[in-house]
DNA sequence: GCCAAAGTGGACGGGGGCGTCCGTTATCGT
DNA sequence: ACGATAACGGACGCCCCCGTCCACTTTGGC
């Protein structure tokens, strides 16, 4: 876990460095990336000038911070995709990154890039979607996803997931569950369908064209 | 539409306040309730000081500017809750209030009164709140809905659908038609049910207990 | 036309976040 | 044990938003 580079830090630096990120997960986690970089400080007991030095930008600092996420986030894709049958793998990857996302609302704001446009989570985004991309397909191929199904309607449903947290704190978790399982609901092929409305470009959501 | 209060407005005051009005309306529609003041001032023409000395606080203000959508709402529940068939109207409600709060962003801030916890909307809400729930009833009576739906969800739906309308400007009523099509796939009595979890309370979204 | 009262907007002081500089302090190799 | 040097954090100047005060302008009744 520790990093190895040209100068290894000193022992008191990477001690700030590593109760920098602890702060920077917690505060991130129930506050949102919207976060003062002083209060992360303040929080992680350093001056503002540490934290800058170590972290220059947010973006630096919330990737660093986020990296548990992101492979927890991989970790699920994959899982979903080595899952036998596809439709249940596709539940499965609904489930789960719902309540990943649950657990930490500026990992949220960051895999979305809301924020500052570019991250360095776009390129695990994308491999996420495409991954499931190719979960839903195989679903479709089953006949238990509904045919009209989009790509997008994922990304909505990361959207709205987030419209959930604003500021509950507690219970969180809970009412993202029975939202997956809504959603899971709304997916699912079912003889009672009216076909859907036309999927709307969700703008900044989904940057680059997928398929 | 012109107030007839006891000191009637002045030709160029009551002009100004006009124009007031549109600007916070356009500005909240599309900014959300965290426009700065002194924006609405500038897009209106007018200095800050005659902004505060008409709407001393920004409650006032949107008060004031969300009239017609307050309106427009229980319009809908009541033209809902008219509907000869329960889950028709029910799904009406759902459509029309998706449709409604996809155009205005800072509409749906208020009526969810994200922002400054107490606003005259809560008993537009809490009266909107129990004729669904009413609806809801009769929607379960005649086996479309599906039983263990609960107001709350409803409350999540809307919170959900915020979500969705984060920066994207364009397609945001095509998203929310999507998205309460979905919605009401979802809600939707089915033989391949399997139950919900349980609902979890969203604490400052639902304030009153509604039964 | 005139002038009191209503109305206006520029300007002010306060507060908070931002990113950076620099004098002081702690670490670590010898 | 000691000094070179990495690391620290308080303090600074900047910008933006807030809500209010006050000298000037406009309105409208006579």
């Amino acid at each position: 876990m520790t990093d190895r580079l040209p100068h290894p830090l000193r022992s008191d630096a990477s001690d700030n460095r590593e109760r920098i990120l602890d702060a920077a997960r917690a505060l991130f986690a129930t506050e949102g990336l919207k976060v003062p970089m002083r209060e992360i400080a303040r929080h992680a007991g350093v001056g503002p000038a540490t934290l800058y030095r170590r972290f220059p930008t947010k973006q630096t600092l919330a990737t660093e911070a986020f990296t548990d996420e992101m492979r927890a986030c991989r970790a699920i894709v994959d899982e979903g995709r080595a899952e036998p049958d596809p439709w249940r793998g596709f539940c499965l990857v609904i489930e789960r990154t719902c309540e990943l996302h649950a657990r930490s609302r500026g990992f949220t704001e960051a895999f979305m890039s809301t924020f500052p446009d570019a991250m360095d989570f776009v390129a695990e985004r994308e491999y996420a979607l495409r991954s499931i991309a190719e979960l839903a397909h195989r679903a479709k191929d089953t006949g238990h996803l509904r045919p009209d199904f989009v790509l997008d309607d994922l990304v909505m449903m990361l959207m709205a997931n987030r419209g959930i947290h604003t500021a509950s704190k507690a219970g969180r978790v809970a009412a993202s569950r029975r939202f997956a399982a809504l959603v899971i609901q709304a997916f699912q092929a079912s003889p009672q369908h009216s076909p859907l409305p036309p999927v709307a470009r969700l703008a900044s959501a989904a940057p680059g064209k997928i398929t």
